[in-house]
RNA sequence: CGCGGGGUAGAGCAGCCCGGUAGCUCGUCAGGCUCAUAACCUGGAGGUCGCAGGUUCAAAUCCUGUCCCCGCAC
């Protein structure tokens, strides 16, 4: 059993924390991200980590900065043999890794040194990854450089969002960190250091990264849409209003005209499929400004889609 | 009190500014056409217009309140 302070923010991080619970570890305290002014209205909204950690008990500290020499002494107080950081949000600076004589875990949504950063399961597939996984490591100062511990990979399916694919990389993060922490806790945990000339980067979505061009190929629109999903969301315009498309598949059996740029809508009527810059994509879900989520059919029949007609770029 | 949009038939929308018979596309039901069809034609069913008040001869439409949903920003 070990003495652990968990820090983490993100719904990825929950079933990591009911894991070290689960283990039997003694968790010293729950670190996570202050309330925040959240969504509509501005209401003071709790972390999903918060919220679960006030279920199980534990106690919940929520520091501004993790960093500030007040909250290292109050780490420094609780004396945990290991920091276990998922998803937290917060880079921490050598003052604090240096605190738990174990080091501190992280627990990362990628084959590093494949995709370091904050957004790893989005990239993963707005690159097109075949497959992805989690990783666990020490960490050190760097964004993501510590040496590995354990490693799974998982596939990546044609349909997955980051939010499907999150989903199922949340608890084989879980069940890693676990057996992360049985050979921290025997002494036998490997330390596999990561080839930094291999390293990709995964930076914090925006807004901007959700902008569909329509001359992209079939493909990568595809991909560009379910990295995005649920955030920041993937946008293009339709007769001047943004629409939020949120899932889409290729379509193979349909030629693209050469009469028809890309933007251009091949059929609106049984479905909304677009040409691309290569090939055509089949709109599956979509959510026009202030309106709710609806089906590619169901779309065209409210706002009379007709074959020929264009969606364009944001502006 | 961050800004804004919306709740109209099973689905998606229009109508609201400028009160006066509830409309479109799809689905559904019946019939027809066709070798046949997801195609086409004809006809039908289906809605207390979120809820509660108010104004009015008359309210989906104007006013007030209330519940729910959503976009932006964060």
């Amino acid at each position: 059993m070990l003495d652990v302070v968990f820090m983490g923010t993100a719904p990825f991080a929950v079933p990591c924390l009911l894991a070290v619970v689960r283990e039997g570890h003694r968790v010293l305290a729950v670190v996570t991200q202050p309330d925040r002014p959240h969504g509509r209205g501005m209401k003071l909204v709790g972390s999903a980590v918060k919220e679960e950690a006030l279920e199980l008990g534990l106690p919940v500290l929520q520091p501004e900065k993790a960093s500030h020499e007040e909250f290292v002494e109050t780490l420094r107080q609780l004396a945990p043999q290991c920091i276990v950081v998922v998803a937290y949000g917060q880079i921490l600076r050598p003052t604090v890794l240096e605190i738990p004589p174990l080091g501190c875990i992280n627990v990362h949504g990628s084959l590093l040194p494949e995709l370091r950063g904050a957004a790893p399961i989005q990239w993963s597939i707005i690159r097109g990854y075949a497959e992805t996984g989690v990783t666990t490591m020490f960490m050190d100062p760097g964004m993501d450089t510590g040496d590995m511990i354990l490693k799974e990979a998982l596939a990546i399916r044609p349909e997955d969002t980051a939010a499907t694919l999150g989903e199922r990389l949340s608890p084989i993060g879980a069940a890693l960190l676990s057996e992360t922490l049985r050979l921290l806790e025997s002494g036998t945990a490997p330390r596999v250091p990561q080839d930094a000339e291999a390293a990709t980067y995964a930076p914090m979505l925006t807004r901007n990264h959700g902008a569909l061009d329509w001359r992209e190929p079939a493909a990568a629109l595809r991909n560009r849409i379910h990295g995005c999903n649920p955030s920041p969301g993937a946008m293009a315009r339709w007769k001047g209003s943004t629409v939020k498309i949120w899932r889409a598949e290729m379509v193979e059996d349909v030629e693209v005209p050469p009469d028809s740029p890309p933007g251009t809508v091949l059929d609106g009527r049984e479905a909304l499929v677009v040409a691309t810059g290569a090939g055509a994509l089949r709109l599956l879900e979509l959510q026009p400004e202030s309106r709710g989520r609806v089906d590619g059919a169901a779309f065209s029949r409210g706002y009379r889609v007709q074959a020929g007609e264009t969606w364009d770029p944001l502006p």
